[in-house]
RNA sequence: GGAGGUGUCGCCUAGCUGGUCCAUGGCGCAGCACUGGAAAUGCUGUGAGCUCACGCUCACGUGGGUUCGAAUCCCACCACCUCCGCCA
């Protein structure tokens, strides 16, 4: 949610902001609805004023003056109840529109209408060469035995997997991995639930702007399946007060993620790029109010470690307006090479959605004698499945077989993975 | 699932026979004083909103209710603790 403060004073902005994302926000109505809503406020706040008054003169021992009181605090009561009532729907209201409020982007972030016009900003390494016809993951990871669709579409439907043998191996040298590192950097490991109750969600904004069609919901539990570790990972502080030399907090979580992918009928339909069910290792950071910068660059440069280390290409974007999401204020993507396609898919993505969602979910720290949101930021290491893809489809031998990636042999115990 | 208990301003805590609570005290934090500087000590401040200010309102897990008046009584819900049952 958007400081309130902000908006008063430069609805404009605001506007702009939110037309950028491709949201239309009527913030002369909005702006309409809070003033009514603070002048009923005030009312309130004065008939509340005389009712405490009358209250108190009605402790008199003296009868007369006793029955007086009471009589007037009746009325009094009956006119306050009205206006609260007023006053209590009006604020519901005026909240809700408060939400349809997407987070302005960042100056430095383009303006523009969608993912094609994303920024690269720079590319690493070259794309990998072979002197045979590559293979793609899902013809390598049956060969291999390691991959598994087909079963896994009787047990459990479309867009679901199987990883086996040296498949889910890698998965767990890839956790294991980044924890190594990211434990090395003073990350707090977590694992946090993958079910979270729908306000939380709500708190989040993840469900504004459609999102909500993406997400699994257990209604008669009232709660969501997590899309994204963050989403569980965040409200770890809610309706908390940190200490300033508290920060920066970062922690590092595993959890399974949930996604319906509705509307991605026609993408991805083959392998293991796009499911509805995968493990992800996320880092969340929690810093100072105007720190998000800094620690945005920290977290693509701790992305982009992982992907050199790995020796596998890559290349970093800058999302556009268009393609960045309620929440973000700037989002950063790194995209790896997928052979077998001949281009670079997302593998990461960082963003900074600075204190908007500190607001609705009340994290602040204190800072001296003043009391301030938290700057939230979140940024993939490895979200699985598509650097397993990556890595099969750019390690792969002429034979079928695929070499591992050194710095995973150490986790994994061997240096290749071959046909049984 | 059954029985009982608890939930107070960053942390701990008093209050819980309804009106002197416009919520106590300690710790922490901030400012000031003392000091050559610091420690220690003392004083002041330290939940949120409105206000230049005086001040006013709201806040005692959340939401309702009773009442002229609720932290205090009633109901529902949530969370935590203890015990029983069931189960990885």
């Amino acid at each position: 949610m958007i400081d309130t403060k902000l908006l008063r004073e430069n609805p404009r902005s605001f506007e702009i902001a939110a037309k950028n994302k491709d949201v239309v926000i009527d913030t002369s109505h909005i702006l309409e609805i809070d003033q009514k809503c603070r002048d009923l406020a005030l009312e309130v706040q004065s008939l509340r004023e005389q009712r405490n008054k009358v209250s108190k003169a009605a402790s008199n021992p003296n009868p007369t003056e006793r029955a007086k009181a009471i009589e007037e605090g009746s009325n009094l009561k009956v006119e306050l109840e009205q206006k609260e009532h007023s006053m209590v729907s009006l604020k519901e209201e005026l909240d809700n529109l408060l939400l349809t409020i997407p987070n302005p982007a960042k100056s430095d972030v383009k303006v523009d209408k969608d993912e094609s016009e994303n920024e690269v900003l720079r590319t690493v390494g070259e794309p990998t060469k072979f002197s045979f016809t590559p293979k793609d993951h899902v013809e390598l990871g049956e060969a291999l035995d390691i991959i598994d669709v087909k079963k896994a579409a009787e047990v459990s439907g479309a867009r679901f997997n199987y990883l086996k043998n040296e498949g889910a191996l890698l998965e767990a040298a890839l956790k294991d991995f980044a924890f190594e590192v990211l434990l090395k950097e003073g990350f707090i490991p977590v694992i946090p639930p993958v079910l979270i109750k729908h306000e939380v969600m709500d708190a989040l904004g993840y469900t504004a702007m459609g999102e909500q069609d993406n997400i699994f919901d257990l209604e008669k539990d009232g709660l969501y399946l997590v899309g994204t570790s963050e989403q569980s990972i965040v409200p770890l502080h809610m309706n908390e007060v940190l200490q300033k030399e508290d920060l920066p907090r970062r922690y590092v979580g595993y959890s399974t993620c949930f996604r319906r992918e509705a509307g991605s009928y026609g993408k991805d339909t083959k392998g293991i790029l796009r499911v509805h069910q995968f493990n992800k290792v996320e880092m969340v950071s929690f810093v100072e109010e105007g720190k998000d910068d800094e620690e945005h660059e920290y977290l693509l440069s701790l992305e982009e470690k992982f992907f050199q280390m790995l020796e596998i290409p890559y290349q970093v974007l800058r999302i556009c307006t268009g393609d960045l999401g309620f929440n973000a204020a700037r989002k950063y993507d790194i995209e790896a090479w997928i052979p077998s396609q001949q281009r670079y898919r997302e593998v990461t993505s960082t963003s900074t959605v600075t204190d908007f969602q500190s607001r609705r979910l009340n994290m602040r720290y204190q800072d001296g004698e003043q009391r301030k949101f938290l700057s939230v930021l979140n940024g993939t290491a490895f979200s699985m499945n598509r650097p397993i893809v990556a890595i099969l489809e750019n390690y792969q031998q002429q034979d079928g077989s695929v070499v591992i990636p050194e710095v995973l042999r150490p986790y994994m115990g061997k240096d290749k993975i071959e046909a049984k």
